[in-house]
DNA sequence: ACTGCCTGAATACTTGGCAC
DNA sequence: GTGCCAAGTATTCAGGCAGT
């Protein structure tokens, strides 16, 4: 039956499509919500006989009967497991009649926990934050990329940084400060401003760079397809981000071989072959 | 800025069928 | 009679958006 309308339809377009003659319309949807179940529409291969019966109880008055439906915000965990009616109360009628332990899951509630706006824009820049991250990552020279695996490394350890001494001798200061505000960023992430390596947060990050991945992949292909289109001049060409010239001019660097262990360029890696408790722990 | 309506997602609840 | 389950409907909730 709810097959034949949109999923999405709202209640009372169901309803008012489901029979205009039987529901007075959508302005009474809510003082009708309870009327009872023989007047909506009924399933099509109902035998004959309790057709006749429905027929007969869905007299005006019965359709029109108001039974307002108390739906509380949140039912015990013994109503939700059997989907019976729960009135709320610590306990609620149905556990106390059957002498149960009645339970209220706190906090389940999904539709409470959707995100605002500014939480999902800080998520958007947090995820752009991690793809530059493992971009530069990969396409940074030898030397910076093991550079930034050490400073990851010293914050989920305890570690002292390097002294500024070498980050400021280091041939790629920009891309160095940039990849340290990706460790600040993740360094930010956990509490206490210390990076706690947990399966929890390796779990996470694998799934996390392997979308990163599929996006850079498809950014390079992209990038690589303009760069090769001979009627562009380099002023046409899309700029390119302070990352990127390292794809190309050395394609040669590889990450340390503990990062990549089939000893495969970096755009081959594989969620397996990046291993993230190498890179976080 | 406030209000009201619409929408989609999540969840509560109803109903009928079935097994014990 | 009771409880469980599946299918389906009703309600709640929060965000978007237009009108004021």
């Amino acid at each position: 039956m709810a097959s034949m309308l949109p999923l999405s339809a709202p209640a009372h377009q169901l309803l008012s499509d489901a029979s205009a003659t039987e529901y007075p319309g959508p302005d009474s949807v809510s003082v009708n919500a309870g009327a009872p179940r023989s007047i909506l529409r009924r399933p099509e291969n109902l035998a004959v006989g309790v057709h006749s019966i429905l027929d007969a109880a869905a007299t005006p008055s019965a359709r029109h009967a108001k039974r307002p439906r108390t739906n509380v915000t949140v039912a015990c965990d013994g109503c939700k497991l059997a989907r019976a009616k729960c009135d709320g109360n610590h306990p609620c009628m149905r556990c106390m009649k059957k002498a149960l332990s009645c339970k209220y899951d706190q906090g389940n509630d999904r539709r409470q926990n959707r995100g605002s706006n500014e939480e999902v824009q800080a998520l958007t820049d947090r995820l752009g934050q991690y793809q530059k991250f493992v971009f530069a990552l990969r396409s940074s020279p030898l030397g910076s990329a093991s550079y930034v695996l050490w400073r990851l490394r010293s914050v989920s350890t305890g570690t002292e940084p390097q002294p500024r001494g070498h980050q400021e001798s280091c041939p790629c200061v920009a891309e160095v400060a940039a990849l340290a505000a990706a460790v600040e960023l993740l360094n930010d992430t956990k509490s206490g401003g210390r990076l706690v390596c947990t399966s929890l947060d390796v779990d996470e990050t694998a799934a996390l760079v392997g979308w990163i991945k599929r996006d850079m992949d498809m950014d390079v292909d992209s990038t690589v397809a303009l760069a090769q289109r001979p009627s562009l001049s380099q002023s046409q060409r899309q700029p390119q981000s302070q990352f990127q010239p390292y794809i190309h001019s050395q394609p040669e660097e590889r990450l340390p071989s503990e990062h990549n262990h089939n000893g495969t360029g970096a755009r081959s890696l594989t969620k397996s072959h990046f291993s993230v408790e190498g890179l976080l722990c």
